[in-house]
DNA sequence: ACTAAAAACTTGTAAAATGCAAATAATATT
DNA sequence: AATATTATTTGCATTTTACAAGTTTTTAGT
């Protein structure tokens, strides 16, 4: 039995112990300028950030939400007054999302927190590793974005 | 500005898409044999199989999940009949989990498809690609493992 | 143009998951 | 023997979730 096969043996295992943990690093990640929120808030959050005015069904869509659910996450935001929720002139069953200034600032500092905590991660790592890790995980990315098992709505 | 700012800056972002994406892989994992399990469930299945007779706190632990939640997913998983609770005779406060006959079934049937998503995932990268992703993830689990901002918990 | 179908979003409702506080039971410490 | 600690459970209130059914607006079919 060859080195290769043995890896192959233990995928599962690697990327259920990898996303596990940084399922905890995520955890930690949601206290910011005296607003709490929950996980799902800070991706919701994340993904409002990273599109270009997106419409409700289009984040749900991304983030795999079902729609009801995500419907009454954005009420929360809302509530919160970290999101705004913009109805669209061309078409008025549309409603688009984003930031208010509240949430722009919550986006920053969990943004910067995360890759504070990536970096730490890092920095058990050579250059050389970082270099390989990095691409490695892009190279993932597009192997998942490729793939027909998962994945789909993502960018 | 060199490559590897440029990349340092973009590190949550190339993390968020992954594990965003793996949580969507994850998701289709649950049904098996008729029976119909949760994300958290299956979590939980795993984690028993992996370890050597562990308790319902140790369980807990390794997941990082509160302690009142779990010992409810217990009970659930006890009454779909995969997981048994025996109680320790050296101390009888602690329980000993594992799996039913059944519930190594479900476990193995779960495992086989988590790897053969995988495996589909992996088949658009080259032999070297999918060499180097294996130890960058590898050499990720051994970071996380050294930080102190996550992971401890995990084995 | 008129009607039917579809699309985007919301609300009703019921079930499941969560987590704090407090309880129980067993073991350890003093 | 009394007290503290550990492992687990239960009470309870809140939050999250998702199916079904609703409203409103746009699109498609004829």
């Amino acid at each position: 039995m060859n080195q290769e096969v043995k890896q192959m043996e233990n995928l599962r295992e690697i990327f259920q112990i990898m996303t596990r943990r940084f399922g905890l690093l995520d955890k930690n990640c949601c206290t910011a300028g005296g607003v709490d929120i929950s996980l799902v808030q800070s991706h919701i959050i994340y993904e409002i950030d990273r599109k270009h005015n997106p419409s409700i069904q289009q984040v749900a869509d991304a983030l795999a939400m079902d729609i009801t659910t995500f419907s009454r996450q954005v009420q929360s935001l809302v509530k919160l007054g970290l999101v705004q929720k913009t109805p669209l002139p061309e078409d008025r069953r549309i409603y688009i999302l984003s930031l208010t200034t509240q949430g722009k600032y919550i986006a920053t500092v969990i943004d910067t927190q995360m890759n504070d905590y990536l970096k730490e991660v890092f920095s058990h790592m050579s250059e050389f590793e970082r270099d390989m890790v990095v691409n490695a995980i892009k190279l993932l990315n597009e192997s998942m974005a490729k793939s027909s098992v998962c994945c789909t709505p993502l960018g």
